[in-house]
DNA sequence: ATCAAACTTAGCCATGTAGCTAACTATACA
DNA sequence: TGTATAGTTAGCTACATGGCTAAGTTTGAT
């Protein structure tokens, strides 16, 4: 990784992971305390926290503290940032895919005549 | 990282690092040459080929060897898992806002009878 | 036949990641 | 006031990642 991680670094990286990804799927369907969320995962409480923090680093989870239990919610505009540049990468792509199709049909109709 | 990455760990992981995504960038212009990518990025070459390899190991980019250079293309697909799986995520995402509505418009006619 | 180019392999090092247990803190409840 | 609940902190291990150099291989050009 590079020495400064840009926010698509931590968004990437949070999502490479199938606990991550699951935890983000649930808290889709809405807020959930930390121990909702461990619940279905078989792993420690800390190893499980140390997700969540990553989620939270990346900015992709919000959690706030109410009494002794901690609330997590999804960062509504969560994927944007990760969204925007697949987005990008595919209009660069489609527009060389486009380029070429006119190099083509331009090649075809040099042909005929 | 999961004891069996799945084909999404593979393709959030190889996103999660700005010369790789770079790479991807330069791809989606065309194909290159490993040396031609390699260029711009201030780096010993095996260094930089292990970035490549990770790309291949996704299933983001196809090489081919001709001669002594090997070319690089992306991927056509490559993205489609990844921005699948986000899609999905933004569906749950807003389905449950779509609820969360319906049942605030719900309250507020119910208020009014 | 030689030499340079374009990788490729091997091996090393520093740091990061994912998991664990044990012990601690802070709140709610009886 | 004591005890259980819900996190949290600390510290450990094993392995993955990202970088390097040095040396090897294959192919193209002379």
């Amino acid at each position: 990784m590079a020495k400064f991680d840009s926010l698509l670094d931590l968004h990437f990286a949070a999502l490479a992971d199938p606990t991550r990804r699951a935890i983000l799927a649930r808290l889709a369907r809405g807020r959930a305390s930390v121990s909702e969320l461990a619940a279905p995962h078989d792993m420690a409480l800390p190893s499980f926290m140390a997700h969540l923090r990553k989620l939270e680093d990346a900015g992709l989870v919000i959690s706030t503290k109410e009494g002794r239990v901690r609330h997590c919610e999804l960062s509504p505009e969560a994927f944007a940032p990760v969204q925007d540049w697949l987005g990008a990468q595919r209009a660069i792509w489609e527009g060389r895919l486009n380029r070429l199709d006119d190099y083509v049909t331009r090649l075809m109709k040099e042909r005929k005549t």
